[in-house]
DNA sequence: TCTTTGTATAGAAATATATAGATATAAAGA
DNA sequence: TCTTTATATCTATATATTTCTATACAAAGA
């Protein structure tokens, strides 16, 4: 990485967004290009609604999910389906 | 990836560790097996030597890096090389 | 318009993390 | 042992994040 002062920012933003339970949680639900729904994504982690909104809207802020809105539903995705190998990485290096 | 809990949080763990400026700048740095002092890194960076070793505690503990004292010196590095990976992936995920 | 379903946000309390300055420890050489 | 160099830790304060509960908003159908 070619490093200075805002790159380092933004990009501790984003892996600061990745970087909790849940939310890894989701951005492995999403692996694949998937697009769920809110409620898709509550039931599968079996979390309160309110919680998954919460952390979605964190993934959605940092640039790491977009969302279609389709009727009443919300549908989320990886913005850059390649993330999801951050979280395959980080899996390899549990010892 | 496989999710429990347990492993949701010591993955997390792992990647708050990662997520703060300065420590991805130290990781960035050991990139390639590279093995180097407190002293080469907080210079490199150009931070307090408390604040170097503030980051690189942090990265210890929490699986990020090993380290070897040589003398007065104590050479750090990644444990896991692979996890530069997750610092190129978020650089190219950064529009 | 009223109701239902799906999703988002606000406020408060608890907890965690960051930063800075001062100080402590550890090893080596004079 | 005293000094120097390299590294680690402590304390206090500031700031951010998480979780919970309640509530608000948005779309669709009766």
């Amino acid at each position: 990485m070619n490093v200075n002062f805002d790159k380092l920012e933004s990009a501790s933003e984003m892996l600061k967004a990745i970087a909790h339970p849940i939310r890894i949680a989701i951005v492995d639900l999403l692996e694949g290009e998937k697009k769920l729904s809110v409620t898709e994504i509550y039931e599968a982690l079996k979390i309160e609604q309110a919680i998954a909104s919460h952390h979605l809207s964190i993934l959605k802020n940092k640039g790491v999910l977009s969302y279609d809105r389709s009727g009443k539903n919300c549908y989320y995705y990886l913005k850059h389906p390649r993330l999801s190998q951050i979280i395959s990485c980080i899996d390899k290096c549990q010892e």
